[in-house]
DNA sequence: ACCGTCTACTGATGCATGTTAGCTTCAGGC
DNA sequence: GCCTGAAGCTAACATGCATCAGTAGACGGT
């Protein structure tokens, strides 16, 4: 996989309703670049942080470990701030993991706090940021709560399709992932079976084949329709768009 | 049900946690109080708004609709910012609706946008209260990930009721509300016949009686046992809780 | 008093999913 | 080449939940 160049990232989807400043600011927020592997924890749930991450490449989960079983509450794709509501609330109520080989800036709360004083705009995309990631967890408790497992997966990969094409990284006939099956029944909340089950339905409606995490569709339609995948939760173009001019 | 003093209530937990000054600035926030009953939207999904919401009494429900069913993503107690991110987002990904009689107060963007530009204090504290939020999102995806129906109504009476705890408001035996049991479904995610049995199963392991949406106990530890409550993710006290010094 | 509607409740049946057990495939280490 | 462990896959049976059908009580409107 290629690594897009760490400036070009940052700022994700609000790349381009920021002034050049703005962007050259959040870009000075990088202190650092780390690569990590598949597992790696990089916060716990409890512990006190004073930096916060950006994704630059690959995928990151938001765990929660809860007896012998662990769930999968959130991912993360790169331009995403994976956990800066960390800069708030301290210390985390999930942890932050790794879901394959990652790259990930560091961005200290000390330069955070410098940017609430001192850059209202830059200040109002933050709150965008975590307000975007509200929104999607409801997005999950609706799919959680309306649908079943085969069209759970099959929105997930809906969802994280238009993420990426939201920042110009979407495959027109596949989304590549390091997911293992039992990855996608910790997101969907059912047994590791049941996924596979899940996963042989779609390739038996002929709607998607999955291998290794890797999904191939040969129609994108078809498959958002089956998952009942309506992309407007996500504020890109459409009615619910963002408006910039509040930043 | 008696309605608490409008301004006693507004700023909800972070009440302890702000000064004199910030407070008597955020009642000012609010131009007008008004009236509810079951059903009355107060805001529509894709709506455009130009003012949030403060709950004073009552509960109210995040809804989205979608075929001819009706998901219930979010709870809200007096006290809560209902639509604060309608402030940020312009509209809504969802319904804001009363979930019973209601008592609530207006606050036009204007004044928040004044807040934002002039009182960081209160900035920050608005942005908290939309991670919370978020914290709670979390907290349903993973209940929804992990229990069983009569469980997960257990877990969201033991929500609201350390909920109220934290503004002062809880009783030692019993919680009441307004919800059906259709509203339980829809909060839980299955059919209302379910729910049904679920509320059934509750009383037949004599750990609650739910009537008309009053749930009563005599032992709210074997509740929360049962429906594997953990209170940390509202960061009250405990190893989460809130650290003040950042607002 | 009557009616209709909403809510709560019950039983029967079928599908969705969990659990257990065992098998196959594949990649990496030796 | 072989071994090993992790991931993917399959079958059989048990349970959770949806669906359909129906009853009963509470409530408001007339």
């Amino acid at each position: 996989m290629e690594f897009p160049n760490t400036g070009d990232f940052l700022a994700g989807r609000l790349r381009d309703k920021l002034s050049q400043d703005d962007l050259e600011f959040i870009e000075s927020l990088v202190a650092e670049t780390r690569q990590g592997e598949t597992g790696d924890v990089l916060l716990e749930r409890g512990a006190v942080t004073e930096q916060s991450t950006i994704l630059i490449s690959g995928y990151i989960f938001r765990t929660i470990e809860s007896g012998d079983r662990r769930f999968i509450v959130g991912v993360h794709v790169p331009g995403d701030f994976v956990d800066l509501h960390g800069f708030a609330l301290k210390r985390l109520d999930h942890s932050i993991v790794a879901a394959g080989p990652i790259t990930y800036g560091i961005a200290p709360h000390e330069r955070l706090r410098d940017a609430l004083e001192h850059r209202p705009r830059v200040a109002r995309a933050l709150w965008f940021a975590t307000l975007l990631d509200a929104a999607i967890h409801r997005k999950w408790i609706q799919m959680l709560e309306q649908l079943d497992a085969p069209r759970r997966i099959a929105h997930i990969y809906c969802e994280l399709h238009r993420r990426f094409e939201l920042v110009g990284q979407a495959n027109a006939r596949s989304l590549r992932t390091p997911f293992t099956q039992i990855d996608l029944a910790d997101m969907c909340g059912v047994s590791a079976i049941h996924a596979n089950r899940a996963v042989g339905k779609l390739r038996e409606l002929e709607l998607a084949e999955i291998r290794r995490g890797d999904l191939y569709t040969s129609d994108w339609d078809a498959l958002r329709t089956y998952a009942q995948f309506q992309a407007d939760y996500l504020y890109g173009d459409g009615p619910l768009r963002f408006d910039q001019d509040w930043l």
